[in-house]
DNA sequence: ATGACCCGCGCAGCGGGA
């Protein structure tokens, strides 16, 4: 079983990558953040075409996920369980859950934290409480499940390039990485690093300042497991080839495959 | 080098991204 997590920073500009890296790939599912449109205006034709049904949690301009599958699903969650949603205007669109395969799915895209002064910060910090008590609600009732996506989160020094963020960026903070490992104390394995224990697995390289070609970039795009799907995992590794292309995402696809 | 890019929105330039 494949399964595959990719900002794709627009799907509307990306759709020609995300159906060319489908044809290459054939992963059974693809979790897709930061898609930048509305529910309708969801391209679900161009991947049905190729198999892939899909359901998207989308809204105007920002955010948004999606989760392709090319195996029968139902859909769980829409958004993320026991956040409080902000008393006016709709909540952000960040959360999506479906069971396939026998494993419960869940697709996120975690805010980045570093806009909205210390109350965009107070978001982020209450967002990973709230994924940490979904998880734990999961493993009470002894769900296999895997949850990938945006973390926007560096867990370690070893997960970015030195000197590219500073110690007071959201993605770096001690409260961020607190959360983070508090994901990992529960249990659940960071796939990549179950692979690859050290070194740079960067999924991320910003568009400015030659990143890419320097290789100076960041590890934020995790998957969690689950132990009985941890004891599954094969392979956890980024595809980085996807970053050459021509207008690519910043981020490149995730790829974790499990017996 | 204090530099550099890309997206949606909407038609200039800004908020957000990380």
């Amino acid at each position: 079983m494949k399964i595959a997590t990719w900002n794709v920073n627009s799907v509307r500009q990306r759709q020609p990558h995300v159906t060319r890296w489908l044809e290459i790939n054939s992963p059974d599912l693809l979790l897709l953040q930061e898609i930048k449109c509305e529910t309708r205006a969801f391209p679900a034709e161009s991947f049905s075409s190729l198999g892939y049904e899909s359901v998207a949690v989308g809204q105007k301009a920002y955010n948004g996920v999606a989760i392709l599958s090319r195996l029968p699903f139902t859909v769980t969650q829409r958004h993320l369980p026991g956040l409080e949603l902000p008393e006016t205007g709709e909540h952000q669109a960040r959360y999506v859950e479906v069971e396939a395969g026998g494993i419960t799915v869940g697709n996120l895209y975690l805010p980045n934290g570093n806009s909205g002064g210390a109350d965009g910060y107070a978001a982020k910090l209450a967002w990973m409480d709230a994924l940490t008590a979904h998880a734990r609600t999961l493993l009470a009732a002894e769900t296999d499940f895997i949850l990938a996506g945006d973390y926007n989160v560096c867990p370690t020094d070893d997960d970015m390039a030195p000197g590219i963020m500073g110690a007071d960026d959201a993605l770096v903070r001690p409260e961020t990485r607190e959360r983070f490992r508090a994901l990992q104390w529960l249990g659940l394995t960071d796939a990549v690093r179950a692979v690859t224990p050290r070194g740079s697995v960067y999924t991320f390289w910003d568009y400015q300042a030659g990143c890419w070609p320097r290789d100076r970039g960041l590890r934020i795009d995790h998957a969690m497991l689950s132990p009985r799907v941890a004891e599954r995992l094969l392979d956890a590794v980024p595809d980085r080839a996807v970053r050459d292309e021509v207008q690519p995402s910043d981020h490149v696809p995730m790829v974790v495959t499990l017996r």
